[in-house]
DNA sequence: CAGTCCCGCCAATTT
DNA sequence: AAATTGGCGGGACTG
């Protein structure tokens, strides 16, 4: 009876707790600040309280947006939201100069111009294995994934049509599986972050994302948002899991956290809800604006609006904002038993 | 049942 | 060889 993992039921267990959006929030959160300038991956993992695997996502999908930088092995530059703005200016210009506009809507079952497979062409033979490497990286995928947004016509861009057209003409059934499984992960973190917003196709009524054109954030000053519940630590509850770096499931939270999962979709990300800065001042195709659904309507949160959820969103912020900070203060470096 | 997507094995790269 | 990185996809979780 000891199965490795009872995570299924009695083990207090809430998936949305672990996803990799609200992993982004908080990481977003953690490093968006005064003075924040180099980030170590043993310290976001033991931060976050998370394995070190997902930092390594986040951080990829973040780089592709040019809101962190490589610097050395385990250390990444901080170069926040600020840059958020001129790193998709320039995939948006790359992209025009390839085949991102030739995109052409969400899926249908016609063979639609598909890009050349993922970025261009493999050079003969050795050419570079840095660019071989980089062909399937979720960093590039990232990339190529806002080209799609940036450059194309379409409006709502669905994870399958996305595959599709970066996977070139491959109808691999696997290929495309794994592909759809990388994109649901960033747009996780877009999402988190406000660049997009899921919403239904009006024709196949699937579910596909908006390019919300209003990624309004600080340019790095006012990003602080919400410091009002950052010291909100009486959640009747301690630390208890100090971090679960490397346990497998035993990060059991406290009751009172589990209880309620079923917040809406904490978008709105680590933006200041009334600060004006725009970065992405229109980075549409042409810096032309669609029209109809004109996406210059600031997103507002109109996820049905649950009362519940909403509140359980900003409990779960400050929960971890407090956490975070504990352990900051505590390195758990002393964690034993 | 169709979407989602967490989790962590283990291969590729670096140090 | 050890430590970092990070593809990849089985299969659990949702709604």
């Amino acid at each position: 009876m000891a199965s490795r993992d009872s995570r299924t039921k009695d083990a207090l267990y809430c998936r949305k707790e672990k996803s990799l959006g609200l992993l982004c929030t908080n990481f977003l959160r953690l490093y968006d600040r005064e003075g924040v300038d180099s980030i170590g991956l043993d310290a976001s993992a033991l931060q976050l309280g998370v394995e070190r695997r997902r930092i390594y996502d986040i951080v990829n999908i973040l780089e592709g947006i040019g809101v962190l930088q490589k610097k050395e092995k385990n250390q990444y530059t901080w170069k926040g939201y600020a840059a958020v703005s001129g790193a998709l200016e320039v995939l948006k210009e790359q992209g025009q100069k390839e085949e991102f506009h030739t995109y052409i809507t969400n899926v249908s079952n016609d063979k639609e111009h598909s890009l050349p497979s993922d970025s261009k062409a493999e050079c003969p033979d050795k050419c570079s294995q840095s660019e071989h490497k980089r062909e399937k990286s979720l960093g590039l995928l990232t990339q190529n994934f806002v080209k799609l947004f940036l450059c194309s016509e379409a409006e709502i861009i669905s994870l399958d049509g996305a595959a599709l057209a970066l996977l070139g003409d491959s109808l691999d059934r696997t290929a495309m599986r794994t592909k759809i499984r990388r994109l649901y992960d960033i747009a996780n973190v877009f999402s988190s972050m406000g660049l997009i917003e899921k919403v239904r196709d009006p024709g196949s009524g699937k579910p596909a994302f908006r390019w919300t054109s209003v990624g309004r954030s600080g340019n790095g000053s006012s990003i602080a948002s919400e410091d009002k519940n950052r010291k909100r630590r009486a959640f009747g509850a301690d630390i208890t899991n100090t971090s679960v770096k490397r346990c497998n499931k035993n990060n059991a939270l406290t009751t009172e956290q589990h209880q309620q999962c079923s917040s809406k979709e904490f978008v709105f990300g680590p933006f200041s809800p009334n600060v004006t800065t725009v970065w992405s001042h229109e980075t549409r195709k042409d810096g032309q604006i669609q029209n109809s659904d004109s996406p210059l309507c600031a997103y507002r949160p109109q996820y049905s609006n649950k009362a519940v959820g909403d509140l359980f969103h900003h409990y779960t912020e400050a929960w971890s904002s407090w956490r975070g900070e504990a352990e900051e203060k505590q390195q758990i470096e002393h964690a034993s038993e």
